[in-house]
DNA sequence: TTGAAAGCGCTAACAG
DNA sequence: CTGTTAGCGCTTTCAA
C-alpha cells in the first residue's frame, strides 16, 4: 500500500510542544509547570521565571483539549442561528459575542437555513465538542413533534452538565431543563397594527415571512388579536406570508396591488421585506406614505436608510444576545433548582415618515 | 472550608457516558465502540448490532475533546473578524459557513473590533484550540511590526500542523508558512475612479475609512493612481477618511459641503458610508447624480436599497469565505511545499444610477 | 473479528 | 513550595 518513499510519510506532522516539554526545559515536574500556567497554587517566583521563560522560548500553548478532559468545561459556547447575514441574527450574534468576550468565551457559531433536521445535527455536533451551552436562536417550528426534540437535547444537554437556552423563541411547552431568552413579538405586532388601525386603516396587509417558523407565527398572532380587538374582519388576501427577502417582498405587494385588494396600508415582517414592499410601490407610481402606509419591524439600520424612513417595532437585539449569554453561563446551582425560566425582553415602536392617515 | 452539607457538593455534576460505559452495556471492549463508531475497522454485524443498541440507550455522544488528544486534527476552524454586523463580513462569513458545513467543519469565530493585540490574543487562544486552521479576516494593519507578529503566529500554527490564512487582505510581505485569499481591491477602486473621471469629474472626494486598515489603505491607493494616471492633482482637502458608520460618511460630508471644496463627486469607501453621504446630501437640498455623483465599494445589497441605486464596485464576498475555507483545508502536503501561496479574486464595476457627467 | 494495554496532554489529589 | 501518580475518554498497535 504505502511505498517506504511516500511522500506523506515524510510529511509527518509537526508535534506541538507539550507540558513535559516545558516541565524538562525548566527541570520541574509537569504538575508545577501546570501549577504556574493556571496560577491557582502558590509557586516560588524563581520557579515561575524558569517556567515561563521555558514556555516563551518553546512558544507552548496549553491543549485546550488536553484540558477540557480533566476539568469541568471547554470555555466554549455553541450558538445554532438561521442565518447570519440578516442583521437580525447579526445584532444578535454581535451581542452575543461582546457577552462572551467579556467572559472570556469563544463562540462556534454555525446556520441551520432554518431546517430543523440541521439544526438538531449541530446540537448534538455540539454537543461532542462539550460545550458549556448551546443558544438555539429563533429555533426552525413550533409544533409538537419539534418540541419533543429540543426537548430531548434539553435533557442530554443537562444530563452532561452542559445546557439548552433557547433565544428569541417562544419558550417550550413542556417543562425541559432549558432556559429561554426571548422578546414581546407578539405584543410589537399587535402595538404596530394598534398604530395602522388607529391612525384610520382599516384594509392593512401582512406581507412576508412564513407561517411555520415561530417568531412569524408570533407576528402574524399579533397582527389578527388586534384587527379583532378593533372589530376588523380578518381577510386573507391581506395576508401574504409567501417567503423572505427582498424579492418576495416586492413580488408579493405587486400581486396585492394587482389584485385590488384595497388595502391603504402593508405591515412588512421584516426590513428586508419592507426593502421589496418600497421597491414595488415605486415601481407602480404609489407615494409612502401618501398612497399608502408601510410599517415594518426589528428597527434595523435599513428601517432609516429607506426613503422614507420607516415606521418600525424596534426589537432589542444586541440585548438579547447580552441575556442569553448571561442565560449560558449563570451560576450552574441556580440552574438546577430552577430549570425552566423565562426572561422577556420589551419591544417598543418607533414612529417615522412611513405611516400617515389613508388618503380618501 | 466547605462543610459536608455544602451544596455545590450535592450538585456534583452529571457525567456524560463514556465509551466504557458503551463497551459494558454491550459486553465487548472499548475498542471494538471505537471502531464501530468510527466505521474504519470490520466488525461482525450483531456485534455493532449491539453496540448501537447501547449508544442509542445510553445516548451517548463521543467527546470531541479526547479524540482530538489522540487524532490528527479537531475538524474546527478559528475565524478572526474584525466585527459581523456589517454586511461585508456577513457575506464573507456566510460563504466561511457554507464550505465549511460542507467540509463537515465547525468554526469558532471571534470578532477583534480592528484591534491588533485582540487579533493576536484571539489566534492565541485558538491556537490553544487545536484548530485545523485559523483564518484572519481583514486583518487589523499593514506595517512592519504587525506583519512581524502575523509572521510570528504563522510559524507557530504551521508548527504545530495547524496554518494561518489571511483573507481579504494582502499577503505578508515576508515569506511565511501562511496562505493568502485576496481580491483585487486596488484595482476596483482604480477602476471605479477612472470611470468617474471618464465620465467628466475632475473633483473627486474620497469618503470614510481609516487610512490604518489594509483594505482602506489598498482603496485610497486605486484612487490616487487613478488621478495621477489622469493627470488630476491630488488635493488632500477632498480626502475625508475619518472613519466607519454612516454617521461618519455624513459629517464628512457635511464638511466637504461646508468648506465648499468644488467637489462634483463622490466615492464612498463602503455602501454604509454611502447611505450617510446621501443623507447629508439631501439635507443640503443636493440631488444625485445631477448635483453630485456618488458611487461606493462592496455591492452589498444596501447599493440597491438606497435611492438613486449606487454604482459600486462588486466584491465576491462569499466566494472569498469559500475560497478560504478551502485553503484553510488543502492538502496539508501541498501546503508545506508550497507555503506562501496568493490566490487573488477580481473585482469589477456595476453600473447603477448614481453617477453623471459633471452638472457644469 | 475482537481484546488488552499503552499512551495523547493535562490536572488534581496526596505526599513530602 | 514541589514531585509522584492516577486518571480524564478516546484511538491504536499488537496479540490472540
Amino acid at each position: 500500500m504505502s511505498s517506504p518513499a511516500d511522500p506523506a510519510q515524510r510529511t509527518a506532522h509537526r508535534r506541538a510542544a507539550t507540558i513535559s516539554d516545558v516541565a524538562e526545559l525548566a527541570s520541574v515536574s509537569t504538575a508545577t509547570v501546570s501549577r504556574v500556567l493556571n496560577g491557582n497554587y502558590p509557586v516560588a517566583a524563581a520557579t515561575r521565571d524558569r517556567v515561563m521563560r521555558a514556555v516563551a522560548k518553546l512558544g507552548y500553548a496549553a491543549n485546550a483539549n488536553a484540558r477540557a478532559l480533566t476539568r469541568a468545561g471547554t470555555e466554549i459556547i455553541g450558538v445554532v442561528v438561521p442565518e447570519i447575514v440578516d442583521p437580525f441574527f447579526g445584532y444578535l450574534i454581535h451581542g452575543l459575542e461582546q457577552a462572551a468576550a467579556e467572559a472570556g468565551r469563544l463562540l462556534i457559531v454555525a446556520t441551520t437555513s432554518g431546517e430543523p433536521e440541521r439544526e438538531m445535527a449541530l446540537i448534538d455536533r455540539m454537543r461532542e465538542q462539550r460545550v458549556d451551552a448551546v443558544i438555539v436562536v429563533s429555533g426552525a417550528r413550533d409544533e409538537p413533534s419539534y418540541h419533543r426534540l429540543l426537548a430531548q437535547r434539553a435533557e442530554s444537554l443537562e444530563g452532561m452538565g452542559s445546557r439548552l437556552v433557547l433565544c428569541a423563541h417562544p419558550p417550550l411547552p413542556q417543562p425541559s431543563p432549558s432556559r429561554t431568552v426571548a422578546y414581546d413579538n407578539e405584543g410589537g405586532a399587535f402595538a404596530i397594527t394598534e398604530h395602522l388601525i388607529g391612525v384610520g386603516h382599516r384594509r392593512i396587509a401582512l406581507v412576508g415571512g412564513r407561517r411555520t417558523l415561530p417568531a412569524m407565527r408570533n407576528r402574524l398572532d399579533g397582527y389578527l388579536r388586534a384587527l379583532t380587538a378593533r372589530g376588523i374582519e380578518v381577510d386573507e388576501t391581506l395576508i401574504r406570508m409567501d417567503g423572505f427577502g427582498r424579492h418576495s417582498g416586492r413580488t408579493s405587494t405587486a400581486a396585492l396591488l394587482g389584485e385590488s385588494t384595497g388595502a391603504t396600508a402593508i405591515l412588512a415582517v421584516n426590513e428586508t421585506i419592507a426593502a421589496g414592499v418600497y421597491e414595488a410601490l415605486a415601481e407602480a407610481g404609489l407615494r409612502i406614505p401618501d398612497d399608502m402606509s408601510v410599517a415594518a419591524y426589528d428597527d434595523t439600520p435599513l428601517a432609516t436608510d429607506l426613503t422614507p424612513k420607516l415606521t418600525t417595532v424596534h426589537v432589542p437585539l444586541e440585548q438579547l444576545g447580552r441575556e442569553a449569554l448571561r442565560a449560558a453561563l449563570a451560576d450552574r446551582d441556580a440552574f438546577s433548582r430552577d430549570p425552566d425560566e423565562v426572561v422577556t425582553l420589551g419591544t417598543y415602536l418607533v414612529h417615522r415618515d412611513s405611516v400617515a392617515a389613508p388618503a380618501h
